[in-house]
DNA sequence: AGCTTACGCTACGCTACGGTATCGTATCGC
DNA sequence: GCGATACGATACCGTAGCGTAGCGTAAGCT
């Protein structure tokens, strides 16, 4: 499960295939950044990358395996962040850092293709829901420690509250593309937690 | 603004021209529900639709303005429905319409492609925007009448509060792929409205 | 009926891309 | 240094799709 770019895969492996696999995997991200699924060729990438086409067909046995490395490869990874002791505050952060991942990280033009990929491709739709158990998992992790804690009511429905809470942030971005503040953050959250009052 | 489809586009239209345009829109249509965006390709339409290539060559001047014409040929005009008179019942209404569109209907698969397309392209987006305007326009009529019946705070901010009702539905659709019953839509709601007393 | 016009059909040329084969060369491990 | 091997370059073949041209035919209008 390590990423194939940050991690050198395995360590026992010729640098010379290390170095072509990086370089194509950070071309096929850059195109898919640029010009969505669609654009992700592997003449492209050849192009782009300087690894010459027959060096992409020795390491990904089909295009849309190469793809499913490229999405693959650009999951960020979370980095664990301390967002205070209050669950305004840890919801507030979780929900400006996702916020701020979908509209001004790298691979923020990346989500709409990805969404678009994963509603045909069953493997892709894995992936994105793999993605998205990692960042969610820290919401569910203060929800639930709010509600032993007796700062929520018991019989909220996690996985309910999840869609509440990150799905105006996801529609902003997605369907209204309205502008996403960290005023709208805070007043997505403090909602939920008038409604969520024991 | 008349539907290309449904209206006969104009009265002293050859009907041979309607007949093509017509068939042309419902097989682009067809093949946008089915392939996404990027399967809607002039032979392909060609090929399904029994018309020419040269006549849809005849009819629009590029791809980009066919693929257009199909998605606007395929919003489906807004039934005026009477949810009743309470605003729980008016809000579960237009969110339990919007959640069987966005998962049966047969326009339905055409969301997500829908989405990335307009993440590149204006019209595209705009065309987005236009769908998403008339589909939630009710809904913000609900959300007024019940500011002035003193139903809701009176500083609460309209557009965010669409985005707290609507998110959660887009973002089971789009994103967990959760299932959308008809509970999760009344849990969204009862929440929102515990959230909304004056 | 006769004229007009839209249509279907076939055939093109062009580009982009997928995927494979061959061969000479550069790089790596030892 | 030397053999193994990964790489780059080029040349292919096949497919899909865009967009155009020419021509005969059929449908519509009067």
């Amino acid at each position: 499960m390590a990423g194939p770019l940050s991690a050198p895969t395995e360590p026992g492996l010729d640098p010379r295939v290390a170095r072509s696999r990086a370089t194509v995997l950070r071309a096929a991200a850059a195109l898919l950044i640029e010009q969505g699924a669609a654009g992700v060729t592997i003449e492209g990438i050849a192009e782009r990358s300087g690894v010459a086409k027959t060096t992409i067909y020795r390491h990904w046995k089909s295009r849309s395996q190469l793809v499913f490395d490229a999405f693959e490869s650009m999951l960020p990874s979370m980095p664990a962040q301390d967002y205070g002791p209050t669950l305004r505050g840890q919801l507030c952060g979780i929900l400006n850092q996702l916020s701020r991942g979908l509209t001004q990280s790298e691979w923020a033009p990346a989500v709409p293709p990805l969404i678009d990929a994963g509603d045909r491709d069953p493997e892709l739709r894995q992936l994105v829901q793999a993605f998205l158990v990692v960042r969610m998992e820290r919401c569910r992790e203060a929800l639930r420690g709010a509600m032993a804690r007796g700062e929520l009511r018991r019989d909220l429905d996690v996985d309910v509250a999840i869609g509440v809470l990150a799905g105006p942030v996801f529609y902003r971005r997605l369907v209204s593309r309205e502008p996403l503040s960290e005023a709208f953050v805070a007043e997505v959250v403090d909602q939920f937690l008038r409604s969520g009052a024991p």
